[in-house]
DNA sequence: GTCAAACGATAACATTTGTTACCAAATTCA
DNA sequence: TGAATTTGGTAACAAATGTTATCGTTTGAC
């Protein structure tokens, strides 16, 4: 990875905007945060690729990770992650099991990693307290939902429509990146995204 | 809902099959088995409708469970569940809100169901035991990912290729249920489904 | 056993969506 | 700045899939 270390920085906002959320002295906290390391990358990183074991989770605090894989020769985008988001490619993550997913950067990102045994370590610790263990299992499952609502939206949806939804839920993902990595997001050809943009652009 | 209630009934097998994955004292699991009802009901009963509040959880004994949803008019088949599996309309059972989907028997069944409250206070006297933490964890992760599964196949694969997956990987499922609510669990129409069962049966 | 409802196959036709090809505008980078 | 790459639009055609309608067959309730 062609990346400008920096571990030094002083511990950024983004961070800091977690601290409420940890119940734990200013030593604990001083320990967790100290896992996470910053790190700036060019536009199109490839920060894990298609089977291989993701063994660091992101942080991302400015720019955006797509995540696609491949199939049958062409990308299809799967999700992006921007400001705030926590990225990982989840399930290797978890299991070692080799990633599904290429995670690759699409601007200029300042971001923030840490790895997995410290991840480990961390919720191991963390999850003696309930109401750390009650929001853990409120990501996990907020993270179910979501993919359940994004199925859903194929199965229910007519491209059209999910197309219409993404402009109204999360027009920043409109503006931010290139339109035919939106196209393989909502399940459809660049050339079909194009007619749908044309023919909402007449009166629909 | 028209059903035969029998509650005295010896604790089946079915829960006992779950008896090793509770390290508590034989007091405990009488006290959290005890908290289960069993329910026999016809077939094409419906457990839980859409927009309705879901307040209880299922663990099926014998039968089948169909979770669909209605999309202008008509019924989209969502999920199928079987033998020893929970069921229910999870984000309506966690969060209380209006159930996105209708849960309903395709044979006749043997239920068991639980209610709500009882799962809360399970579920947080049994996650002090960080061995049942993790398995709570797996479980809810292991449905996540079933989700991004079965949604990654609606992406990558063509409708042929989704049934040719169930053919292999669930045949029960081709075996047990009617042939329209699988049209609309792969994403297609029941005439489409029809084409392509043809066309596989003579060489593809 | 009978009758109604549910189920599944098929044909004809309509619509949606993909594919390929080509061009123009925007962006990047040396 | 200028060339190469990326990006986005459009047309023509092909393929996939939906819709509607019809007709047997199976199933289930009584």
């Amino acid at each position: 990875m062609s990346a400008k270390h920096n571990d030094v920085v002083k511990l950024s906002e983004i961070l800091e905007k977690f601290r409420d959320n940890f119940p734990v002295s200013s030593e604990k906290w001083e320990e967790y945060t100290s896992r996470f390391h910053r790190v700036q990358v060019p536009a199109k990183t490839i920060l894990l690729r298609e089977g291989e074991i993701s063994r660091k989770a992101y942080l991302i605090e400015k720019g955006c990770i797509r995540v696609w894989f491949d199939n049958k020769g062409e990308e299809v985008t799967f999700q992006f992650f921007f400001e705030n988001s926590t990225v990982s490619s989840i399930e290797s993550f978890k299991k070692g099991t080799p990633s599904l997913f290429t995670l690759e950067t699409t601007e200029p990102c300042t971001l923030w990693w840490i790895d997995k045994k410290d991840v480990d370590n961390l919720l191991d610790e963390v999850s003696e307290i309930p109401s750390m263990r009650n929001q853990i299992l409120n990501i996990l499952f907020e993270r179910t939902l979501h993919y359940m609502q994004h199925f859903l939206s194929f199965v229910r949806d007519t491209p059209q429509e999910r197309y219409e939804n993404l402009l109204h839920n999360q027009p920043y993902i409109i503006q931010r990146v290139p339109q035919h990595y939106i196209a393989s997001y909502l399940g459809i050809s660049r050339v079909h995204l194009s007619r749908i943009k044309n023919k909402m652009a007449r009166g629909k």
